[in-house]
DNA sequence: CGTCGTTGTTGGATGCGGTGCAGAAAATGT
DNA sequence: ACATTTTCTGCACCGCATCCAACAACGACG
């Protein structure tokens, strides 16, 4: 079996009980006013484990949907020339599908508890730039000029962005994330782009 | 007269001299391997003193379009709920009218040798963000859903940012930037939206 | 002229995020 | 018992940013 405890030291902790810790603290004191230090205590570790585990202090929040953006980036570059919209669809809907409440749902959640309003502008700023530059990227490549690839680039990664926010902020309930993200897509269609 | 030397010690730097100084170690060695000590001595000043012209190393890029966007969003929260197209649009193109070629611009034409790409992802996706949720307001509270104001606001967001990089990289020609961006405006229209 | 309030500058101390590293600790296999 | 592997830990270090007290240069006023 290939599992089950291979050589050296165990794990003294885990991602898991990482975050858990770190997201009651968010809760308790505030984001800023909490330090990785405060986070490595109550789980239990040292500080320099902390970062066995994540890469930053928003690493934490963000790991998740990270992941799935990356995979998201590698899928839009393979699209090559003949990305279209269902394709591009198709690779940035796997986003949204079967995201979990995670410690992001909680912190978009209760963001003025956690005193997290700047920051989480500043990082959805981030995520958002990335998956925009991905789907444009593809645009691009299909022939679009620049401008108008951003502007739909930055559309969709609005429509990932803002569902994801509302279905957070409505109680993270299990399917509706899709729901709001198709809701999203028909949006960009019929808006009054006065 | 009001102006013309009041009380108290002179200035021993300015805002222009110290954000030459930064570009110019930004040019030479990239913008993360400058620190702020080395732009202060650089322009003969202490560390302490920088803090008194800039709030952030990356402030000395950003202040001039920060103000833009601030007067902006002021102008958008004033619209109330009879916000609709073309007051929305007033008050966003003054963001680009008149903007004359900045650290920011220089930092757009020279992100590659200035090592900058990474930061201003970070830092473009905030402004963004700021941009993006002042018109989202301004869209909801003239009775849109919070989704499609989002992307609306997006879309705008992007049109300022995306017609800025493409202005700056085009060397930042005196006129064209306010053409790019109503080109971009053009582009929010006609796109296709499959 | 000296004194005073104002305005800026300087340096030091502090805190936090993040990186790097050497050495110890805890497991496995032989 | 031993080497090996993996992880943990403490420490030093750097840069950004904030705060603050002391000092320096100015104008104004008596």
């Amino acid at each position: 079996m290939a599992s089950e405890s291979r050589a050296g030291r165990p794990r003294a902790s885990s991602r898991e009980t990482l975050a858990e810790a770190a997201c009651e603290l968010f809760l308790e004191q505030g984001y800023e006013a909490t330090s990785i230090v405060d986070i490595a205590q109550r789980a239990g570790v040292s500080r320099s484990s902390f970062f066995n585990y994540f890469d930053s202090k928003s690493d934490v929040l963000w790991s998740g949907l990270d992941a799935r953006i990356a995979d998201a980036s590698v899928r839009l570059a393979a699209l090559g020339c003949d990305a279209d919209g269902s394709s591009v669809r198709a690779a940035v809907e796997p986003i949204v599908q079967g995201f979990a409440p995670d410690p992001l749902a909680l912190a978009l959640r209760n963001a003025a508890a956690m005193g997290l309003e700047q920051e989480l502008l500043r990082d959805t700023g981030l995520r958002h730039a990335r998956m925009a530059s991905a789907v444009a990227g593809a645009a691009r490549s299909s022939g679009i000029d620049q401008i108008r690839a951003d502007i739909l680039g930055s559309a969709l990664a609005t429509a990932v962005l803002s569902s994801l926010r509302v279905w957070a902020e409505q109680g993270a309930g299990q399917a509706s994330l899709e729901v709001q993200f198709d809701e999203a897509l028909r949006s960009i269609h019929d808006l009054p782009w006065e």
